[in-house]
DNA sequence: GGAATATCGTTGCACTTACAACTACAATAC
DNA sequence: GTATTGTAGTTGTAAGTGCAACGATATTCC
């Protein structure tokens, strides 16, 4: 039990959490800078666009994003007051409620796609080599099971 | 410009940041609950243990740790408050404050240290199959550039 | 059918964090 | 030497987030 973290795990997880920290960071200031969106909003106006209807239910969401609840609600709030995401009620189930992105929303994430894009592209796919990005995807598959 | 991104890459780039949010969710609750010390405050008194003295400044630690100057302010305010760590004024230069590991801070970190490796290792260093550790560090290392 | 239990989304609250402004000091320019 | 500019760390303030508790509805069990 408690086997010792050799260096290179040890490296691997540190880098993990600083390459996450700085690039999320950077990333996130980059999409405000330049289209006053924050990349937590931009994470969810993807998730929903790529989902059937390009309606989701804020459960569904959260999870998706990697949020809480209550963390979800304040942020469709915000997205809904500028006006790129609506509620709609849900009709199975009536405690239910769907976030719907909007044309607004969905022209909002044509407008910032490219700066984002080209940011994760320079910063992190350009370094992946080979089959690095199968290999990841495939590690990340591996973990989230 | 603005190259597609393929399926590998968008996997890669998506699983980055949901394995990073799960995880750090989770070890950090993992970390309160068994010895009432958050994630962050664990990095910072690594950080510190593995630097010479025991002592680093205010701003490199800030750097290491991936945090605003003013967020390291007030989180090594509250674990001065639980006597983890201490303030030393710098002799070189008088704006300097170094940030001072102390031997409750050490023994804390002894204490927590196995709760969270085993909570890293079956996380994430037991999804790592053969050459994955050192390519991953690697990897972040020429992101780091 | 009715009672107990679980789930959905929202709200009150506390906590953590970043940004901007500030003071104190250091380094550079002239 | 003085003026300018830069840097270290702290503080006011505001934003974002999670947890616990809540009301409303669904589901399960008898």
């Amino acid at each position: 039990m408690g086997k010792r973290m050799d260096a290179a795990e040890l490296g691997a997880w540190r880098g993990f959490l600083a390459t996450h920290a700085r690039l999320v960071r950077e990333l996130d200031e980059e999409l405000r800078a330049a289209h006053g969106l924050p990349l937590s909003s931009y994470d969810v106006l993807t998730t929903l666009e790529s989902a059937p209807g390009r309606r989701l239910r804020m459960r569904d969401l959260a999870d998706e994003v990697v949020l809480s609840r209550s963390g979800l609600t304040r942020l469709v709030d915000r997205l809904g007051r500028e006006g790129l995401v609506t509620r709609e009620e849900c009709e199975e189930d009536a405690r239910g409620a769907f976030a719907v992105l909007t044309d607004a929303g969905a022209r909002a994430l044509a407008d910032a796609r490219p700066t984002h894009h080209d940011g994760v592209r320079t910063r992190f796919l350009d370094a992946l080599e080979g089959e690095d990005a199968t290999r990841l995807r495939e590690l990340w598959a591996r973990i989230d099971t």
